[in-house]
DNA sequence: CGGGCACCCCGACTTTCGTCAGGGGCAAGG
DNA sequence: CCTTGCCCCTGACGAAAGTCGGGGTGCCCG
């Protein structure tokens, strides 16, 4: 099996130097160009295709989290690690959503980097525990209050079900009437009907379950 | 370096030795226990104290899940990665929420495996490829609406502020009205200017992006 | 210094909500 | 067959929400 092919970027050599020698310890990696801005790393990741693409989130001309997204259109071949100096809320947001599939604290132990370059070049997402924690957490707890919603929603009727959706989607009474095509006085019985089951005590709260259930 | 401790859950011998077979031709993994069933696999985690547990998910007596959960709980230094088949969506959410580390597919390429016990024991979160893009663009999503609606909640001065976070929670004029200790009319010609700042055209869908802002 | 401006406040008026008390259809069970 | 229960529908009425016009303050800038 061919060594998984590296381009590393950041815009101090030591730095650079530095993970190449943790890398060069590991036979199956190979870094194959250096970059010290971002726009140089898309020019390089453009010309060598690499597996992986370690990333600084701090570098002049383009950032990291910025080239992470232009390597996802013009290379989506390339896996983008993000590394980081501190774990900032933020930047773990952008960066996966532009694409990246690993993000790392360059206070990691280095066989963490070795560890994080395997699993990003297999396909997999790879996030550094203090990071780790967020994400997970947020998709659980997503996850667990849309499963809580689904469960009281499931209570309603067919007809309320209707209802509930485009209240909360911010629909007046009336224009909630005319789409299903009853009158405005048969929508406002549903609806206390619907504050009644879901144990809520206006159209806001309702709306806010039907939100987190995924009614949108 | 001692090497990393693994326990090897799962209710087919085949599988389990496969799974041996695989880890051991890394000389930094040691497979210190196996068991057939979940309630067997948490008893040794208790005696063991390994430093990463793979757990089938489909388990005679307890399953991976439940296991996954106990194990949380009994040996927190201990990281959980689930085996499965399939990626089912649920559960992914269950076994993220129950404090497992990894989530990797049975039909993983096996370095992959090997690769994923590292990542865990180094206390990073480690996803299978078809797993990661769901968890990863959940977070992303959930991060990008929140963001969006961050910044539309900074237009608003810091009165409207106040009462869109509680609007936000389902209160009434007159319960906001009383929170900040001025009349009712005032609440109103607040919550007016809110929906004129937010563009929404009426209370609930304000309500909407105060949860998403995350003003609950 | 005297606008202009943004913020917070208020009350009267209109519109929308939510409750209450029902009527008709339809299926299960005595 | 008739009752009981559930669902969907409806109109009337009081309660809440939202609009409009306006008053008072402090701040910045010509």
């Amino acid at each position: 099996m061919p060594p998984i092919q590296v381009l590393v970027a950041d815009d101090e050599v030591m730095v650079r130097s530095g993970i190449r020698a943790i890398l060069a310890t590991d036979d199956g990696i190979e870094v194959v160009a250096e970059a010290a801005d971002g726009r140089r790393a898309v020019e390089l990741v453009r010309a060598h295709r690499p597996d992986v693409a370690l990333l600084d989130i701090r570098m002049p001309e383009l950032d990291g989290l910025a080239a992470a997204d232009e390597i996802a259109v013009v290379a989506p071949v390339t896996s983008v690690i993000v590394l980081t100096t501190f774990g900032q809320d933020d930047y773990v947001a952008r960066a996966l959503g532009g694409g990246a599939a690993g993000f790392l604290l360059k206070a990691s132990d280095p066989r963490e980097l070795i560890t994080a370059v395997h699993a990003v070049a297999d396909g997999a997402a790879f996030l550094s525990p203090a990071v780790a924690h967020r994400v997970v957490r947020s998709y659980r707890d997503v996850g667990a209050s849309a499963t809580r919603a689904r469960r009281r929603v499931e209570a309603l009727t067919d007809r309320e079900h209707d209802v509930l959706a485009l209240l909360g989607a911010g629909h007046s009474n009336a224009e909630i009437a005319k789409a299903l095509h009853v009158v405005e006085g048969t929508v406002k019985a549903h609806v206390s009907s619907i504050l009644d089951k879901l144990d809520a005590r206006n159209r806001v709260q309702a709306a806010i379950v039907a939100y987190e259930a995924g009614l949108a």
